[in-house]
DNA sequence: CAAGTTACTTACCTATCAATAAGTAACTTG
DNA sequence: CAAGTTACTTATTGATAGGTAAGTAACTTG
């Protein structure tokens, strides 16, 4: 194993720790210490990984969003229609629900007041990659007369992306995975599906 | 003043510099401190008060809650049908927002794996008030012709608290009171109204 | 194979956290 | 008016936070 694959390694092995820590507990709720001792290494060695918290937080918000945009090219390339396709986005949430994890960028926004403005801006750009393949598929179902809802497809989408993040963090403390099956198959419902 | 007057002022004023914290921050990124210099008193007089800070926490999460039940209540006696009421419903949350704060509970819901056996008890009453209220209004509303919903009251009522406290989170963050307005227009109108 | 470079470690720093001890001035009560 | 009681204060605690300085063993490269 070279240098680099070796660096590579513990920086994704960082992440991973880091991601669980913050969809559970928050960002504000974790230190260097409890991923040095879940990892075994040093609180020093994570430094040199990630100098600072901050910089921690924004590559935890890219590689979740880079994860969720292939996750989305796959949706794209599936076959089915605009329904299937809402159903797998709805999927998505419900998987990471099912790990007992709260939505990353979800638990974020909760704590936006608090983030420095380097993360603010990369969570920005992750519901804003979410809007918008929800607001592309909405405009198309509508058009084939799949879907039916009022108003523009941003705002939908919008509110999509609204009540599956709030689901989510509700059933998480109270409800578990029945209480948001039960929200994304209501919200599939109110655009027909 | 007496003193008993005196040591329940400044109990409040500490609970309503810690309840904007919170609806703002959260729990975990507070500190008696914070409270302190925003109060100019010691640190030690909040522990006077509140022990220590679950205490405070506690004692938040109730009178938020005294406060939503006199609200309810207040929607009850006043005039106007189901679709009146569920609208005033809303607007005790947009009047939460247009201060620029979270739903306090919501806040905490997000927050929760962190949180004291203590908090999370009096969180579970918080929601159980709002969810049998709704699921009160909603059966009604039904029965009356009123409203037309798909499946339990109570399951309905989880789905609109979901929605108002996920789209609240969000607008905090993007998309400000148009958002949340957007969104709760939404909501209703899938009922029919 | 010598001279970097890399991926760490130990040891430590300053700041801040929630919480406590001990005191005190102002007020209330017998 | 003496003896509590109340609502605080100053000063301090031990724990933990994020971060850094300085070293080192293992590897890579000229």
């Amino acid at each position: 194993m070279t240098r680099k694959v070796d660096r590579q390694h513990t920086s994704q092995q960082i992440l991973d720790i880091a991601q669980r820590l913050v969809q559970t507990r928050g960002f504000n709720a974790f230190s260097y210490a409890d991923i040095a001792a879940s990892l075994s290494v040093s609180k020093a060695s994570l430094h040199f990984h990630f100098p600072s918290k901050v910089d921690l937080g924004v590559s935890l918000i890219e590689r979740y969003g880079d994860t969720f945009k292939t996750a989305l090219e796959a949706i794209d390339l599936e076959p089915g229609g605009t329904a299937a396709k809402l159903r797998r986005y709805t999927g998505l949430y419900a998987a990471v629900l099912a790990d007992e994890r709260m939505c990353l960028c979800g638990m974020l926004a909760a704590e936006f007041a608090t983030l420095p403005k380097s993360m603010q801006a990369a969570l920005e750009s992750f519901f804003q990659l979410n809007e918008r393949w929800l607001t592309g598929v909405l405009s198309e179902g509508r058009a084939s007369g799949v879907l039916r809802f009022e108003g523009p497809a941003a705002e939908a989408s919008q509110f999509i992306i609204d009540s599956l993040e709030g689901s989510m963090m509700m059933a998480r403390s109270h409800g578990g995975m029945a209480r948001f099956d039960a929200a994304s198959r209501r919200l599939l419902a109110e655009f027909g599906i």
